[in-house]
DNA sequence: ATATAATTGGGTAATTAGGGCG
DNA sequence: AATGTCCTAATTACCCAATTAT
């Protein structure tokens, strides 16, 4: 039993949430200003791409920040 | 086309539950609530096509579209 | 026919969505 | 503009034992 195509892996709202350390609405409002894709259950429950969450946690995570004032 | 109308291709659901990230019998009140349309073996368990369940996955992308290749 | 994994069913916690407030 | 919290309603996850699939 094998799922054949490309099928990507998904986490639940909890889970990236506690990947940033963040509240789980936190994450859906990231959703909704469509800063990250996701992709809804036939329920209406959100779940993201962990290929996109750890993008954007590994690219967060090398230079210091610039914006300083 | 044969007797078989096409290849149409049936999966489990624990796969549809693995593709959507939610726990099986998540995907059996999908069945039942009529969001999607299932087969069943002579043993009454419920087999769901394939493409039914990757237009389902495509349609309930939103945000920043990627199409993967 | 035996064994193991998966699915079914029903019931009850845990998450999530959505809006508004601080 | 960006988070976290409180609320209610809806959806989903985990518990069991019995049946089906491989």
């Amino acid at each position: 039993m094998s799922i054949h195509g490309e099928s990507e892996v998904l986490l639940t709202p909890a889970e990236v949430a506690s990947l940033f350390r963040v509240d789980p609405k936190t994450v859906t409002r990231w959703a909704k200003a469509g800063k990250l894709s996701s992709i809804r259950t036939l329920g209406g429950h959100r779940r993201y791409k962990e290929s996109e969450v750890r993008a954007l946690l590994g690219a967060a995570a090398e230079s210091p920040e610039e914006s300083d004032a």
